[in-house]
DNA sequence: GACATGAATTGACGATGGTCAATTTGCATC
DNA sequence: GATGCAAATTGACCATCGTCAATTCATGTC
């Protein structure tokens, strides 16, 4: 059960749930609960029954697979205020396709699948929001597709650093420790590392810590071709 | 103007249109055109303005894009009875992300993007129904980006022919060239040929032009670990 | 401030896969 | 059957990246 006013108008505020009649939120958050998770708890694990779906308020969680060989891999990084395992509605797949783990403590309501989806046929007008954002999704994922395919692992940090620049300011904030930005990115921690070091002995970028500023941004360019 | 009642017979069995009232379709056909494409003709460019999308009644399409080194990487094949380019309709994204080039000579009918959106806003409930599609393509994708971060070529080529088998008869067709497999697995043909030809040699599986027979399943998974 | 823990870095080494080139095979067309 | 062209294969070579190990650095706790 989810009461809190202040929490529910936040959850109004997202696509999922701005579109619905006041009754059918009230019926939603009645199928709700709260959760409150620690750094580093588990929230759902790869495998296990998926009959729930999320929403962030305030924390830090990753979503992560574990591939054949025990190696873990970053999917997705999820910050306050989005949504998250909603796909699994629709598909009627019975699993979680990956684990959620919070990254920082964190604050989520946990909803009731089948139940918003049932509110969800009663108000089909909302589809169509959320299939805007499942095709944008879908392109995310095929511009990774890309960074991925790059020969080689210089392309696709060039191409990350790209792509994750706050505002075309020149400066990239990891808000995320190094090595799971390289699991994203396919390549190694040690990899990751020495590619930065390349960049920054030719004067293309500066690095300190977690905030990564693009000096030349024409040369990165170029550097990609 | 589609009006070719087989045609239109065969567009009402795909899950875009079948659940729409026949006023519906016949405002939609009146709006589409049918092309015909000998084998290696350009449908549309990556970067064209995107008004349209398409349904393929036969022949095969790929859709490719040309990533910043020049090199191009498959990215689906699109068989008869099969919609593409249809999430844009809900993106609003002004062009198209890839190429579509006909493979074999092909029979696909063109339709209006903003028309079927106005029908979709008058019939919603068809929404729920492409949802399923887009989520289910989200997850294809995810799979795929876990393929392509396996460590090395060799287990990106046994996933694949685990996944590609028909019927887990056993049995792997190509129906594509096998420089195109190797693109959408992002290595090199000629890593592609060594990598079967290592597989054939320990006796995992058999190859004969374009039929891959795999011979020893266990083997195959115990290869992956 | 000392300490502990995990992240990040750096070096050395070796396997993997890309590149280039030459050759063979398969397929379609005349 | 002969010809031409693209696909596929094979070999040799080398750059790249992963692995292992040691070290430094950062962060939080006592």
């Amino acid at each position: 059960m989810l009461t809190e006013t202040s929490l529910v108008a936040e959850l109004r505020r997202h696509h999922l749930f701005s579109r619905l009649p006041e009754a059918a939120i009230q019926e939603v958050c009645a199928s709700a609960n709260l959760r409150r998770l620690p750094a580093g708890a588990a929230l759902f694990h790869q495998g296990d029954k998926a009959e729930r779906f999320y929403f962030l308020f305030s924390g830090q969680v990753k979503l992560h697979r574990v591939v054949c060989d025990g190696q873990e891999k970053l999917v997705e990084i999820i910050r306050s205020g989005e949504s998250f395992a909603e796909a699994l509605l629709f598909t009627g797949a019975p699993n979680y396709p990956v684990s959620a783990t919070a990254l920082k403590a964190s604050l989520v309501a946990s909803l009731h699948g089948p139940h918003y989806r049932r509110m969800l046929e009663e108000h089909p007008s909302i589809c169509l929001d959320i299939l805007a954002t499942l095709s944008i999704r879908l392109h995310q994922r095929m511009n990774e597709i890309d960074t991925l395919t790059l020969a080689n692992a210089s392309h696709r940090v060039v191409r990350f650093l790209y792509q994750a620049q706050d505002d075309s300011s020149g400066v990239v904030t990891l808000d995320v420790p190094k090595r799971l930005i390289a699991s994203k990115l396919g390549i190694q921690p040690e990899t990751f590392s020495r590619i930065l070091h390349r960049l920054i002995e030719s004067g293309m970028i500066n690095v300190q810590r977690r905030r990564i500023e693009i000096l030349d941004s024409q040369g990165l360019a170029a550097y990609q071709e």
